[in-house]
This record gives C-alpha cells, sequence and structure tokens, in this order.
DNA sequence: CTAATTTCAGTCAAACTGACATAC
DNA sequence: CGTATGTCAGTTCGACTGAAATTA
C-alpha cells in the first residue's frame, strides 16, 4: 500500500466525544494560560484569587475544595502568591490547625487585572461562536460536569 | 470575616468555559483512560490503531500529524504496539528515511475490542445528554476546536 | 486515642525540547 | 549544502501520594 501524506483524522478519532473535548480544552487551556504567563501568573493562582475574591477569607482547604485543586498544590500556590504580596496568611486562633488566608488590596487589584486579561483570551478562544452556542455549550459542559463529578460510583462518602 | 466550610465554586470560576472545558475534558477522558487501561492500553495506542486502522500503512511522520501527537512519543507509541504484535515497522524503500508501519490482522482485532470498550465508556460519560444534545455538543466542539488548531498566527504552513 | 490541616519530599505520566544519525 | 525522518535523552509541568508536625 502506498504511502501516502496527509494530514486529515480518521473518523472515529475526529467525532469522538472525549477525544474532541480533550484537545479543544487543551487548545483554549494554552490561550489562557499564554494569557497569564505573560502576566507571570497562572491558572491555578488565578483560580485561587478569584475564590478568594468570592468568598473572602478561608482555609487553604477550602480554597482546594472550591477549586478542584490538591492540598499539597495549594500550599504552593498560597506559597506564591503571599510572596508576591497578592494574599495573606495567618493561623486562625480558633483553630490553629488552619490558616486563614486573606486577599490583599493589592491581589485585588491584581486580580482585577488578570481577569480583564482572562476574560480577552476566553473571547478570543470563542469567537467563532454566537452568544447563544456559547451558552449551550457552557450549559452542556455543566451537565456532563456536574454528572462526573458528583458520583465516584463505587466509593462513595469516604 | 468567619471562615466557612463549603465547597460551591465561584460564578466567575464556575461558568468560564475555558475552566469548564478544562475540567469536564479531565472528567470524561479519566473514564476513558481507565477503561483503556483495565485493557493494558492507553490512548495514544488507541488513536494510533484508529488511524492505522482508518488510512493503512503510513510513516511515523504522518501518524503524528493525523493523531496529533509529538514524534518523539509516536516513536514509544509504536514500539509498544510493535512489542505486542499490533503493528509491524518497516524501512520505506522508496525513502529510506521513512518506516512503514502497518496494522496487523492482531492490531485489527486489538483495535476492534478496543473500540468497544471506549465507545461504552463514551457512552457511560455522556448519559445524561440526549442525542441531539451530544451532536450539538460535538459540533460546537468542531467549530473551537477547527478555529483554535488551524491558525498558528505566526508560523502558519510550516 | 483518632481525625483534620498544613507542609514537604517525591513520584508519575504527558507534553515537549534538543541533539544526533541517516537519508534525501 | 539544507531538509526530513526517526531515535534517544532529558526537561518541564501538572496531578497526585505519603508521611511528618501540629492541633483539635
Amino acid at each position: 500500500m502506498e504511502i501516502t501524506n496527509q494530514t486529515g483524522k480518521a473518523p472515529l478519532l475526529r467525532d469522538l466525544p472525549s477525544r474532541l473535548l480533550g484537545q479543544t480544552a487543551a487548545l483554549v487551556g494554552r490561550l489562557i494560560t499564554e494569557a497569564l504567563a505573560t502576566e507571570r501568573s497562572h491558572r491555578h493562582q488565578f483560580a485561587t484569587l478569584a475564590t478568594l475574591d468570592a468568598f473572602g477569607a478561608s482555609s487553604q482547604v477550602e480554597l482546594c475544595r472550591r477549586t478542584d485543586l490538591d492540598r499539597s498544590d495549594m500550599n504552593a500556590i498560597i506559597n506564591a502568591l503571599e510572596a508576591e504580596g497578592a494574599v495573606t496568611r495567618a493561623p486562625d486562633p480558633r483553630d490553629r490547625r488552619q490558616n486563614i488566608v486573606e486577599i490583599t488590596d493589592a491581589g485585588k487589584a491584581r486580580f482585577k487585572y488578570l481577569k480583564r486579561q482572562v476574560m480577552a483570551a476566553q473571547h478570543r478562544a470563542l469567537a467563532p461562536l454566537t452568544e447563544t452556542e456559547r451558552r449551550e455549550l457552557v450549559r452542556l459542559l455543566h451537565i456532563l460536569h456536574d454528572h462526573l463529578a458528583r458520583p465516584q460510583p463505587s466509593n462513595a462518602g469516604h
């Protein structure tokens, strides 16, 4: 058989939702990552700042739950944010196992700025979709996400 | 401020398409990965087999183009597939820089079996969506994917 | 005692880079 | 000569694990 030299995808792969989802997420994610990288920030930092901005002072576990990040990674994230003055970290006097992480005024300003960059990158990534289509995409993704995030089928409730 | 103890997401993050896309892709991807792992296979191997099954004998670069995988990783994938007898690899007599990679009968059978597992996992992942919604999801993802994959703004056409 | 939280060290896989040999 | 392909070694980044220290 002759060796061809083309770039088309196998139809099975091209239309396989899991693959399409993964590849598209990677492409969109890269735009966001690059937008944040030019501001010397990262997606995890952004998510953490957004959570602190939305909910106020939080412990690190709570930030983990709200961002779906690992406790170990969250520690490194808070280290970085603390080092650049975007958050403060202090032991909770009422439960000294926990830290109270709080966003500073500088952190809020930084977040607002990063948010603008992220929204702009987002807008660029979603450019070919109409407003209705974007909402529909978000709706469908929410259904899937909630379906898959909730029920750890084998070991629920541990 | 009081430290709360809840798991809700910041609305900005919850509805940010890039994030929702990434998290959902990760959750769906995990199901597929697990389904293949129980058969001692990997997503990259599956994609490569699917491409060989669809297009026949191919060089490694061509497989890279068709699967969006890296040269270096493709080499390792072909090594593994060759070791389990799913593909053969032989230098192309007409251009001895290239290898002709071909799927074997055993490889075809293996692919058909893996395909069934993948489709089943896929079906489980997409369970909460109607058939219409699945098609719409795929349609929207295709629009985004084509928009973002095509125009490498700086170095198109290389 | 057990359990929760933070912290650190380190593993693991995937994506990617750089260099090199061979062949065109 | 420059370019394409395959191969290999190594880096980088993210997700994750295990264990220690502290406190409840």
